[in-house]
DNA sequence: CGTTCGATTGAGGAAGATCAATTAATGTGG
DNA sequence: CCACATTAATTGATCTTCCTCAATCGAACG
């Protein structure tokens, strides 16, 4: 898993999320959009003109395979871009639904394509932005086959409380935009399983409930949450 | 899962392999490197100056994570790119090891970035490939969630089985490269399962094997394998 | 205030992991 | 070239994890 990014560095052009939107802004001046929850931003199928970035609000990701099989494959957050896999052949492959109120700034790809040939900043910026997608799908693919049920969702945790960290939001209490039946399906595991794991952590005090309703996630600290991780990956402290 | 491409599909230019390497030869007339079956072609960590493209031979890609754990997270044939994952941060994040006596063509980034500003062709051909490869990585999570193990064993055979096929390859038979052990490490699953899978694949008269050894994977009919995935996944006939 | 949807929890079963033994292929030194 | 060592693959027996099925509970909403 990658380092928590430092949201100021500037090793690289263009890694902060305030440097990339006020980039795309400032040369493309993009339209913006506004989203509801529920609100679908494209669809596998349909033609690729734009891309999009996050500016604010959740998305997920969604792919269905011809047999039916559907499944959320991502998760996007503020600075995130939206519709990369439909460059490839100018159709999107996967589904983007918003999980909450946000805003997305609309990028005509052509337009993109013209800014990349005149300017090299947005050129490199835009490079890694895919590249850090693939990465992070690598990730994804580690998680996925490697830990256990337990672990996966604490992983799951994780990985949300850094991205919102990342974008400076706090991430000691947050509310869990997915139902257990969604997380489930993102992590290849039943409803029931993601449910037996929260509970598992909440009585072990890693993460907590806020008072009304389970959607909302308390995290004390968000290292106990990678020691859970850690402790089922070592399973015996090998008693002798 | 993507229909197979047509390898002479002009839709996108520089959608077909031989299109893709005829222009980077012609623009970047990038250095050759030969692989032999366990080189490693770049590692974690190291500084990512240059990109790759495989000309032939096979590589896998691989990824550690901070605590030990190590999976296999891709595999890489004739025209596939290498080093994605490096462009975000100028560092690679995976391991690419040859499987197999090969070569690669050697992109400097730099000029890779001076070339795509200059010549459109270029730019959007780069870009497809990592779509393209977002896209791969979304259809790996798909299986590795959704799939049941002797399905994923075959939905692993039924890709590399095209993944050859669109390189102009032989199909009916081919060895697998790898060992069961990292054949269960890509999928997510123990070196004994897959084992077991592929003996019933094979019980089956799905796959069989080459006389000597069982590296050399026989395949009749690739469509005999998309049709044991769908098999799996309609568990019951549904009696009455 | 009942209906509905999501979440929790328990009991039983099945898929796959683990452990262990055997066999097949590959390599090595004599 | 053969005996032997080594590594990979197969197969069986057991055990664990997670899935399935089912009941219950809680929150939200008309």
């Amino acid at each position: 898993m990658p380092t928590p990014a430092t949201p100021t560095s500037t090793t690289t052009p263009g890694s902060s999320i305030a440097e990339v939107l006020a980039l795309l802004d400032r040369l493309l001046s993009p339209q913006r959009r506004m989203l509801h929850a529920g609100d679908v931003l494209y669809q596998a199928g349909q033609r690729c003109g734009d891309l999009y970035i996050l500016n604010s609000g959740f998305c997920k990701v969604m792919t269905m395979s011809p047999d039916g099989r559907e499944q959320v494959v991502g998760l996007k957050f503020r600075g995130d871009w939206l519709g990369f896999d439909g460059v490839a052949d100018g159709t999107y492959s996967c589904d983007a639904v918003a999980m909450d109120t946000g805003e997305v700034w609309v990028i005509r790809y052509e337009a993109l394509l013209a800014g990349c040939a005149a300017n090299r900043e947005l050129l490199t910026m835009f490079h890694a932005a895919m590249s850090r997608e693939i990465a992070r799908d690598r990730d994804s693919m580690m998680a996925l086959c490697t830990l256990p049920a337990d672990a996966r969702v604490a992983e799951f945790l994780r990985y949300w409380a850094e991205s919102l960290a990342t974008r400076g939001l706090r991430t000691d209490q947050f509310a869990l935009r997915m139902t257990r039946a969604e997380i489930g399906n993102y992590l290849g595991m039943t409803l029931e399983t993601v449910s037996r794991a929260l509970s598992r952590l909440a009585r072990d005090k890693v993460i907590g409930f806020a008072s009304k309703g389970r959607r909302d996630v308390h995290i004390p600290n968000v290292d106990a949450l990678s020691a859970f991780v850690q402790r089922t990956l070592a399973p015996a402290p090998m008693l002798q």
